[in-house]
DNA sequence: ATAAAGTACCTCAGCGCTAAGCAACTTTCA
DNA sequence: TGAAAGTTGCTTAGCGCTGAGGTACTTTAT
């Protein structure tokens, strides 16, 4: 049963016949896929009064270690966004007082960010519909399937020079 | 070897194992290799004077028909952005000279979009290093990986609703 | 000890997108 | 035929991100 990407390769077949278009067999599929996951899992940022960028920042303070504490530039690393972003997000977070900067006592450029009381408890409120919607999103693929595609997808991250560094 | 995203899968095991993450490993995945992608294609395209948005418009009038021509609202469900935004890669692009409009002779509320000579010179001339870059970031994976990779994603694409209509 | 290079965070202009809404037109159906 | 519903493309306010740049501080090298 053809999708949308087989309607786009036979299209460049018809009109670009010299143009080997099969990458976009993959390339294609990954971008509509994740557009459509992006849009479903909005649907329940939303119903928390999040958004993306904030249900990110919240839940990698969270997951990061006991304190829920992290400089901006480890959000940045996380979060594959610029400098400029973090710090707006941060100034979103902390005017609704989900999270608070200190200054750090070792660095004095430096900058402390934690969840405070109230964003520890509208992460975790979040979490359990989040990985439902993912549960769902992945419904069609078997456990072997969706560990075979993890697979895949990490040789590719790691081709690409996706570390932890 | 360990990608960012196991990284990621041990944190929530270390600070929430009440929860089960496991989907995290292929959506977290297929974010960031989109991510990743994206900013290697941007290259190319800002290369010649283009980016995603105006990229995605003319690729799509170029394979669309011989004529290069489609409506807004053709473009709009091929490109998974609002009506508003198509709009202004028109207006821009038509701004440029790379597309045309004109109105539609048989529907009073209608627009044809067409693709000029510069824009399909352009776009023409885009293609073949954007299919280089493409075919690039997937030469991690033989041949069968890249077709087993394609299938599984369209089962996904399928089982939410991505169809052709 | 000091200059140079590097790092951390913030600022802000510019940009493209969304969401909501509008006017013009066509289709449906009583 | 006429009213209601649907479709089409456009407009605009608001928003978050990028990219360039700035300040303050730390590290490195001499």
């Amino acid at each position: 049963m053809p999708d949308h990407v087989d309607l786009i390769l036979e299209q460049w077949a018809e009109q670009r016949p010299d143009l080997d278009a099969s990458p976009m067999a993959v390339l294609g599929r990954l971008k509509r896929l994740t557009q459509l996951a992006d849009t479903e899992l909005r649907r329940n940022y939303a119903s928390h009064d999040l958004d993306s960028a904030s249900f990110d920042v919240l839940a990698t303070l969270r997951r990061s270690n006991s304190e829920h504490r992290l400089t901006p530039a480890g959000l940045m690393r996380s979060s594959m966004v610029t400098s400029g972003a973090i710090t707006q997000r941060l100034d979103r977070l902390e005017a609704r007082g989900l999270v608070s900067r200190k200054p750090s006592e070792t660095d004095g450029r430096g900058v402390e960010v934690t969840l405070t009381a109230e964003g520890l408890r509208l992460i975790d409120g979040v979490l359990p519909t989040h990985l439902e919607t993912e549960e769902r999103l992945l419904a069609a693929l078997s456990k072997a399937e969706r560990e075979q595609l993890a697979e895949t997808l990490r040789t590719l991250l790691e081709s690409l020079g996706d570390r932890t560094d």
